[in-house]
RNA sequence: GCGCCCAUAGCUUAAUGGAUAGAGCAUCUGACUACGGAUCAGAAGGUUGAGGGUUCAACUCCCUCUGGGCGCGCCA
């Protein structure tokens, strides 16, 4: 569907031959959206702005979406919609199973890499981020019509694994005894077995080997751990309540048969070049190479993202990439797109593009780390936040905090702060959902229908200044939806809602629903109807539960 | 040394080159015995790190600094 800004942009498009950029207003004393297109005109033709701009008054034609448009300041142009079409617009997003959020024309085969946690080790504080951004993205790029393909790109290779199986084998260790806190610990133990006995992480050293040459008993048990892994971090999605599931493993290891192909490729064609034993590509612009093969003849995670890549083109058929991990990462993915677009892997009709997110800090400011110093685990972050409040609301806490500003900033993992039931935070938007929530069972229960059920109620009567504020507000859920999807920026939606919580707030309490009557009770029904669908759609969109009681 | 990111009210933060830089927390004042007070209204709080420049218009773009964080060939 249409929104009433599209509409109205359309209308400027034609009176003036140029995009009018309609914003919506910065104060209610201008009206619903502005333009300051007739500033931009009058530059470039030498007039005054507001003689140009009351010229586009006169040519154009809104009589029947505003009210007569003023000429404010040095030539803004200040629209207000009519209330009746404020009223339709939202009785027409409460039909539409959007909710208002425009479908994409044609949709586009996204690959998102998100989450990868590593094999035999639990999942800690440096794989939240990643893990709730790259969900938020898969809802909201879904949203808007794409077709998106998770990537879960685990830790599933290397020479770690050489000191794990032997460990296991020195142990005489029962791996149907053994899940992943177990496993974390057994890479403990092995670690410090490696560097404590020569002969032992000699013997590592041949079981990589015979990972690598694919000797099955090795194999076989290389693979109990990766299944015992990814159990484990089922557990933590569902916790989480992320969409991710084992489908959308790839793991560094199934990438082994092309790292080959691909360095002879790009070897024969002068992309890449030995130097010091070692297989680079430079690429201008960039200062290291990237090293496709190390001097003792091994593969790095350059090839590997290489690898990776061209399957997401090739074989998945991506129109667009989305890479989700921490901003100190910016440089490798820069370089993996440069060296791929040189190499024609990436063709520019691909969109490749890396989010790179701020570090998760301590209360005292520095990363957040355990009293020993290492990594907390997910699990236990989890914990600190359910200790003051419920599972639902801790989990609404953690991903609001995680998505509300800009993804490239630093925040502290404070459960206090993040809790908060008032302000800008996620429990005040469950709230606000449970509460309109409320009122809809109410009036349900009234008419003698299940709670559950939807009512029929249509937008009519906007006479108060909080009915429109909040009607207006409903409207721009599709705008705010599509901007999140084409530039990342979760922390747009979750502004967009916070401001229409306030709106609901405002109108609650200045407009009475139950004790309203006729058509003014059903109008401000529906109002709640379609306030309760978006918060609810747009909580889900970030990844956050919106129970209907709390 | 080179490169990237960040700096806005006491704290956490928003702002697509546009009107008086917008919120929340904390502080102060007030409202309604509440369709869920997890509320609402109001006050106070800013030389947007500093200095130049571009522009009719700069938190936003360019340059130079300062402070903080992070990367810089065979780990990922």
């Amino acid at each position: 569907m249409a929104s009433v800004s599209d509409l109205l942009t359309a209308r400027l498009v034609t009176a003036t031959g140029v995009d009018p950029e309609l914003r919506p207003a910065t104060k209610p004393q201008f009206g619903h959206f502005q333009s300051n297109v007739a500033l931009r005109l009058a530059k470039q033709q030498g007039r005054k702005p507001r003689e140009v701009a009351a010229q586009i008054v006169d040519e154009l034609d809104v009589a029947d979406l505003c009210e007569p448009v003023e000429i404010a300041g040095p030539g803004f142009l200040n629209f207000r919609l009519r209330t009746d079409v404020l009223a339709s617009a939202v009785n027409a997003q409460l039909a539409d199973e959007h909710l208002g959020v425009a479908q994409v024309d044609e949709p586009v085969r996204v690959v998102i890499d998100y989450s990868s946690p590593n094999v035999a080790k639990q999942m800690h504080v440096g794989h939240l981020r990643t893990t709730i951004i790259g969900d938020c993205f898969t809802r909201v790029l879904r949203a808007v019509g794409d077709e998106v393909v998770p990537q879960n790109h685990i830790g599933d290779w290397g020479r770690q694994f050489g000191m794990l199986i032997e460990q296991i084998q020195d142990e005489s260790l029962d791996l149907d005894t053994l899940d992943l806190a177990g496993a974390e610990e057994l890479y403990l133990r092995a670690n410090a077995h490696f560097e404590s006995d020569a002969d032992f992480a000699e013997r590592a050293r041949l079981r990589v080997v015979a990972l690598q040459g694919g000797d099955e008993t090795t194999r076989a048990i290389w693979r109990r751990l990766i299944a015992i892994s990814t159990a484990g971090f089922n557990r933590t999605y569902a916790r989480l309540g992320v969409l991710l599931t084992d489908a959308d493993i790839a793991g560094e290891s199934s990438y082994n048969d092309m790292l080959d192909g691909i360095c002879d490729d790009l070897q024969h064609r002068g992309i890449a070049v030995m130097d010091d034993g070692a297989l680079i590509a430079r690429v201008d612009g960039f200062d290291a190479p990237a090293i496709l093969r190390n001097s003792a003849g091994g593969y790095g995670y350059d090839v590997t993202d290489l690898a990776a890549l061209r399957h997401r083109v090739d074989d998945l058929g991506a129109g667009r990439l989305i890479y989700v991990t921490d901003a100190r990462q910016a440089n490798h993915f820069a370089l993996l797109f440069a060296v791929s677009r040189k190499a024609g892997y990436l063709p520019s009709s691909v969109i490749a593009e890396h989010i790179g997110y701020g570090m998760v800090l301590g209360t005292d400011g520095h990363p957040f780390k355990t009293r020993e110093g290492t990594a907390a685990h997910l699990d236990d972050l989890l914990d600190a936040a359910e200790q003051t409040a419920s599972p639902e609301v801790a989990l609404a806490a953690i991903k609001y905090a995680d998505l509300s500003n800009q993804l490239q900033k630093d925040y502290v993992f404070d459960p206090v702060r993040m809790t908060a039931t008032t302000g800008d935070t996620g429990p005040y938007l469950q709230y606000a959902h449970a509460r309109v929530s409320q009122i809809l069972r109410r009036a349900l229960a009234e008419q003698g229908q299940d709670e559950d059920a939807t009512g029929d109620w249509q937008v009519s009567v906007l006479a108060e200044l909080a009915e429109q504020d909040l009607a207006l507000s409903l409207t721009r859920f599709g705008e705010a939806v599509g901007e999140v999807a084409a530039n990342l920026t979760p922390h747009k939606l979750c502004m967009y809602l916070y401001e229409l919580a306030g709106k609901l707030s405002v109108f609650y309490e200045q407009c009475p629903v139950l004790k309203a009557d006729g058509d003014v009770r059903a109008s401000r029904l529906a109002l709640c109807q379609a306030t309760k669908d978006v918060l609810g759609r747009g909580l889900t969109l970030l990844g956050i539960p919106a129970p209907e009681r709390m």
